[in-house]
DNA sequence: TTGACTTTTATAATGATTACAAAAATGTAG
DNA sequence: CTACATTTTTGTAATCATTATAAAAGTCAA
């Protein structure tokens, strides 16, 4: 795993404690956890953390290309720090997100019908595989 | 375009006046419109019409397969009724969503690691063609 | 140590969506 | 046609995630 506060400092973003704790969460917790997960588990180690802090990093890590917003149309942003591409699975049952092995070298060119692609997100829907054994 | 009534009636959905009307306009605006879209251009023909309607039959028609709800993260839901299939270009620059035709004739096998797969969303982020001229 | 600047924090505001209960529309049995 | 049951729509209030704002705390250099 990659040094939190050199991946800050390379992206000119100064590693603050709570900056720097808050990525190395997002390292250990590739679960795609929502702004009230990282709250709820950070709170203990930070008492004075303030969620709008978290949203601000997470704002902050966004458009620096840290880590990226997964789309879960009509609820909270989840958020995902990976260094290898993957593809995601939701569950329309539990509502989970799964990481999927994605081999899709997908052909991305940079130029799609006039559009330059800069980067590139696919979701499955379907039954994860707990909700299946039901 | 097929006919509204006959693909509510299809989906076990009685065909009420304002269903149709929505799913019509869906029909007839591939461009992703979101609530307040599909709500400010109706009024003026059903000056009854309210948002609480909208929302619910555009989840009903989701959970028919009829609409899906287009994954944008931090806004508004999108809906999209659409025969075939296609990818989506999110721009970063001026937040507009661009139909992609995808040759990703994706191999969607039924079981990915276990899991059971119904669909699949293609999401590319860029830089549309309009705001590259600029 | 002072002052400029950045970062964090708490509170209030916004905006999308949902819950809820009443009103309207529709269907059905007598 | 009428009375009653069910479905659908509507308006209002509530909820929930996110953003705006301004004060407090922290950092750093002269």
């Amino acid at each position: 795993m990659r040094d939190a506060k050199r991946i800050l400092e390379e992206k000119d973003i100064s590693p603050s404690l709570q900056r720097v704790i808050i990525l190395k969460y997002l390292q250990e917790h590739p679960n795609h956890p929502t702004v009230e997960d990282v709250y709820h588990d950070l709170i203990d180690d930070i008492p004075t953390l303030s969620k709008t802090t978290i949203y601000n990093t997470l704002k902050l890590f966004t458009q620096k290309g840290i880590v990226y917003q997964l789309a879960v149309p009509g609820n909270e942003a989840h958020y995902d720090y990976s260094e290898g591409y993957h593809a995601h699975l939701l569950c329309e049952e539990c509502g989970g997100i799964f990481d999927i092995e994605s081999d899709i070298s997908l052909n991305i060119e940079n130029d799609l019908e006039g559009h330059l692609i800069l980067g590139i997100e696919v979701i499955y829907r379907g039954i994860c595989r707990n909700c299946r054994k039901e």
